[in-house]
DNA sequence: ATCGGAAGCT
DNA sequence: AGCTTCCGAT
């Protein structure tokens, strides 16, 4: 009774409001009834915090620790905490014991000898679930080589709200990566906004033929629209994107679109790279998808992709048409775009893919070492969910 | 400071 | 389920 009382005074701010720029979308939340919730998580909430320039006085991330945050202000954390939840007695103890639950869940672990510090396992977070953008279908016979196009699809028995969780989880690690911090987190995953995204498009960011917006390489997530799993129709599609389905080669209809389903489960890094490297065709600025629907290749901003210039035309084929590329330069090739896709994951790309003055020569030294790079660290941390 | 069991709440 | 509250042990 007296903690009713303290409800309806404790001056907590509904969570909508909370941080104007910074409140989550409907999906950080749980429904009300059941199961849980409505309440924000407290891990929702720690990322929140951390998000905030405001707060780096009170927590922070560790710098040079991906995932590692420090509590500069525990009993000021947990105040705010208690202020969010309408727990006016939370205090650091009980908050502790909060995110000591989190271990088993592997949301969290300690970080063991510094005081106040934990760490996000960022790895189940980003890696697991990764969306599938691909649709298989039968290779056209005279447009690509590979049988890979594009398309959002929700992977099947993947729980939309963790996939998103995925998502949000991503965007916070690019940023720290990036240097980036503040800022709200542009996401729209209800297909019935078309504002204008408050963040540039990431380095190499190219549109896809996928009819739905843009697909963006590895750590640079934006804005997109989630089709739950078995409403992948014409007519859905039509009404969360406002464009007919439509595959890029201008094979009509989704009859002829395979779902990738990659299962139940889980795409792990190394199959992610893969995936990139069997669509890096498409990726490749200039390289439009002849056919496609949309017409030119364009960003979320709308502008044009920058266009091979006319006389890289050997370039601009080999692009295209992969499967009659000398097989030593598509592999080079591709695992360029695995490079920059690494590179970009880690901010530290300023100019994307560019042909025309760096990337189809690159050393193989370099590439091959960021292949590998990237391999070991598919292995070191991938996790599987238990 | 940190851990984790136990019980309670929504 | 996801905490909150309490507390004894390390």
């Amino acid at each position: 009774m007296l903690e009713q009382v303290e409800r309806m005074h404790c001056g907590c701010v509904p969570c909508s409001y909370w941080l104007p720029g910074l409140a989550f979308p409907d999906w950080a939340y749980k429904a009300e009834s059941s199961p849980g919730s409505r309440q924000i998580q407290l891990w929702h909430f720690i990322l929140e915090l951390l998000q905030n320039e405001d707060f780096g006085h009170v927590i922070a991330w560790q710098q040079g620790e991906y995932g590692e945050f420090v509590i500069k202000d525990p009993e000021e954390v947990a105040r705010l905490w208690g202020r969010r939840k309408c727990k006016p007695q939370m205090n650091y103890d009980k908050l502790s014991r909060a995110l000591r639950y989190y271990y088993n869940k592997r949301i969290l672990h300690k970080t063991k000898g510094k005081r106040f510090t934990y760490k996000f396992n960022f790895s189940k977070m980003i890696f697991i679930n990764y969306p599938v953008w691909d649709v298989r279908r039968p290779a056209p016979p005279l447009l690509m080589g590979s049988n890979v196009c594009c398309s959002v699809v929700m992977p099947s028995g993947v729980q939309r709200e963790l996939l998103q969780s995925t998502i949000l989880a991503q965007r916070l690690l690019s940023d720290q990566l990036t240097g980036r911090r503040g800022g709200h987190i542009p996401m729209d995953f209800t297909g019935s906004n078309p504002k204008k995204p408050s963040v540039n498009p990431g380095p190499g960011a190219a549109s896809f033929p996928c009819g739905l917006g843009s697909c963006y390489p590895l750590g640079h997530e934006r804005p997109f629209h989630l089709i739950p799993p078995g409403e992948l129709d014409a007519a859905s599609f039509m009404a969360q994107s406002g464009r007919p389905f439509s595959s890029p080669s201008g094979v009509a209809g989704p009859s002829e679109w395979q779902l990738c389903t990659t299962g139940q489960t889980l795409i792990s890094l190394e199959e992610r790279i893969q995936t990139l490297a069997q669509r890096a065709h498409y990726q490749l600025p200039g390289v439009s998808c002849s056919g496609c629907a949309d017409g030119p290749v364009q960003t979320m901003e709308g502008s044009k992709m920058p266009s091979l210039p006319t006389d890289a035309k050997s370039q601009g084929e080999s692009c295209r048409a992969p499967s009659t590329t000398r097989p030593e330069m598509e592999s080079e090739r591709l695992s360029l775009e695995v490079e920059n896709q690494f590179l970009n994951l880690h901010g530290s790309l300023k100019n994307p893919l560019n042909p025309s003055e760096s990337s189809f020569f690159r050393s193989k030294h370099m590439w091959h070492h960021s292949l590998t790079s990237l391999q070991n660290i598919s292995k070191t941390w991938l996790l599987k969910p238990a």
